[in-house]
DNA sequence: GTCTATACGAAGATAGAC
DNA sequence: GTCTATCTTCGTATAGAC
């Protein structure tokens, strides 16, 4: 008994819990490094030296292990990103943080695509998620720039961020099926005519 | 022999062509009604009545076969777009078509998904070049309205023609997660702007 | 050429031993 | 809490009937 929980359902002991980061975080970096290839959760588990069973432990499945990986990095963006200033400006931290990490890219897009057919629930929820309150910000970022400019605008601003996300977003699908696809100038070329 | 073509190297025989449209034409079918649930190659196989073994005499691949759907619902889709006029009008025309066949998209959506990651070349150079004949064209269009209405732009058409298709894209998954998203307002947001 | 039957290996998931 | 063994399903490969 390491936990002073007494009750029946007393939640995950301390070192479980540092168990699964570092799990999580040795799968980010085998993904960063190795590509999607060898994300079967049996690869991932000889990568970093447990059995494929052991990652079951602690992630309820091989979708729920990657949305996880997502989840840890976009935390890890939005740390990084700061308070920097202007919302195109943060677009393009992040797609110059994205150019030098095409696995991680490329996961995203991976699982984005599974995350629409039905029964990856995970997935579905996360970016569903994900979506939403990427669209919401992004429409408060827009609202307050604009305020804060004296001008104003009457275009829907929920439809603007939607537009950016989507821009964002298919660029860099093409992107990774075509790296003479220019993510940064198409994107300052929408800036221009927002 | 029912081939007139004496050669060593004499192709498919006629039976063999109309039987591989079949299987093509009850594959699209199939897969717009159920979904993707079932796109298993033994799925389909039941679902139409022949063996998983059979699909694969006609296609290389599963990747092969549902690419192959992909590719015939997009010649579909141009014939009946027929000669419609202006960029949008023929964009917003495909997204109202889509709009109706939500296994389809979720279909491109999740094939394009996995084209990304190595391993899937079928599934690739097809996105790969559906993309870059999609931007030759859409620039091409754009350019001819330009010049028909007499104005003239310094942004790069390509680029544009890039955005276009990474938004229409992006928003159709956004849409697939949320079908609040309204895709045809969002297109036309953008079509204002530009 | 067309197709059925069958086998193989890899994958995610599960059960239960320790 | 962790791992081994096993189950099921998948895509793929091959043999051979017609």
């Amino acid at each position: 008994m390491t936990s002073t929980d007494g009750s029946s359902s007393r939640g995950p002991y301390a070192k479980g819990v540092q168990r699964r980061q570092e799990i999580l975080d040795q799968t980010l970096e085998v993904v960063a490094s190795r590509g999607i290839d060898g994300t079967s959760l049996r690869a991932i588990g000889e990568a970093i030296g447990v059995s494929h069973a052991a990652l079951r432990h602690y992630f309820s499945s091989r979708e729920a292990l990657l949305v996880e990986v997502l989840r840890e990095r976009d935390e890890a963006s939005n740390r990084a990103l700061g308070d920097t200033a202007g919302v195109f400006a943060r677009l393009e931290f992040v797609a110059h943080r994205n150019v030098v990490e095409p696995a991680l890219v490329t996961l995203y897009t991976t699982l984005l695509g599974t995350s629409v057919e039905p029964g990856n629930e995970t997935a579905r929820s996360y970016f569903a998620g994900r979506f939403a309150t990427a669209r919401a910000e992004l429409a408060g970022q827009l609202r307050d720039e604009l305020t804060a400019s004296g001008r104003h605008s009457d275009v829907d601003l929920d439809q603007v961020a939607s537009l950016i996300i989507a821009a964002f977003d298919g660029l860099q699908v093409q992107w990774l099926l075509d790296r003479d696809v220019d993510i940064a100038g198409t994107l300052r070329l929408l800036e221009r005519v927002l």
